[in-house]
DNA sequence: ACCTGAACACCGTTCAAGT
DNA sequence: ACCTGAACACCGTTCAAGT
């Protein structure tokens, strides 16, 4: 590595600038130009630093999961199944900040630095209770599923509130009456996360028993 | 509604073609103007069925969703839980058929008929086990959550193996030795779906008890 | 080694105009 | 009522050329 002409800025500025334009003017402002823009850059200069697009918005993904505090999953001090309810509840909340985080995740495979060490704490965690190594492999799988998809679903209803009136028209949306457990329950949810996820650990609680 | 000059194709074509570049050249493919012209239409023509092209997308949604026999999910001669077991199944089934199908789902609230329809047949499910209403609710979105997120995790997946150099360089990627719980067990995973989603269910069945 | 400029082959959406 | 043509303001990516 020769010094060369200094590069003007880094990898990690570009990344934060993306998160910049995520946060002021949503997902679709996030495009190799606009990014290169915001930075001062010509789109071509991007490619300098991320092979496509889809590798920028894979180190988008290891950013947002570089905020979680990984420590405190490992504090034996605590009882481990809030040290999950604070991992999970860390990551959902990574991914509801964003709209379109969603498409960030499915960018490609979870295996960055900081992905698989959440995935490493929450093995180590299951594990700890006395799981067996493959058991508590699913299990963290099952977690990751499952705060992923909870985020989805918000994702989707935020999506729906931002542009109301996209619906195709005619007969594919009739009245909610026709779905009474649907309608009689909408908006009693409450903290159905953490509910949610109380239930999953019950289940993996129950098999150890 | 007087006749007019005859629409020469339906929103349900506009829809059926849109899938059938879906699958034959991926999501990118579904444009509004890809779509218009494999139906030998020009991209305005498009506007006057769907007002934009998220419309057309969440009645893709309604169309994948229109496939699952929500019939059998209320035939009492089968357990419940096979029958949520068949349910999920089919929704995992239709959202891993195509790659990006994850982006439809988030395109808008899922509160189309064939949607609320399903929510509809797993809370009348729950309920059918003894389970007050409010939970019954809580455990139908606890269950779509799971399935959407395995769908989301294998969507990822997907995406890595089809471009698998888009990575970014230097030291966000590093070896997985270093993750040695994640590394002992990617492979050994099994139907993790399944065990996933039964121990969401003995969770719900421990609560009752 | 790093960056620019021009170009290619696309997007979603709008609007005036035709029948 | 339905559709076209032209246009606007964008995309991701490649490639030759400059320093």
């Amino acid at each position: 590595m020769r010094p060369g002409p200094r590069r003007s800025i880094s990898q990690a500025d570009i990344v934060d600038a993306a998160f910049e334009l995520l946060e002021q003017k949503g997902m679709a402002a996030v495009s190799v130009r606009g990014v290169a823009a915001s930075l001062g850059l010509t789109p071509t200069a991007m490619y300098t630093y991320f092979p496509s697009k889809n590798a920028l918005l894979r180190a988008m993904v290891e950013q947002l999961l570089s905020t979680i505090d990984l420590a405190a999953a490992s504090d034996a001090d605590v009882a481990w199944r809030d040290r999950v309810h604070a991992l999970a509840r860390a990551l959902l909340d990574r991914l509801a900040e964003h709209a379109g985080s969603l498409v960030l995740v499915t960018s490609g495979p979870l295996d960055g630095k900081h992905a698989l060490g959440l995935n490493e704490a929450l093995i180590a965690g299951f594990a700890g209770e006395g799981m067996p190594h493959a058991e508590a492999a699913r299990a963290a799988v099952a977690v990751r599923a499952y705060v992923l998809g909870v985020a989805a679903l918000e994702a989707a209803e935020r999506a729906g509130r931002e542009t109301p009136d996209d619906s195709a028209s005619g007969t594919l949306w009739s009245d909610a009456a026709a779905f009474p457990l649907t309608e009689a329950t909408t908006d009693a949810a409450g903290d159905g996360f953490t509910w949610g996820l109380d239930r999953l650990l019950d289940g993996f609680d129950r098999r150890a028993a």
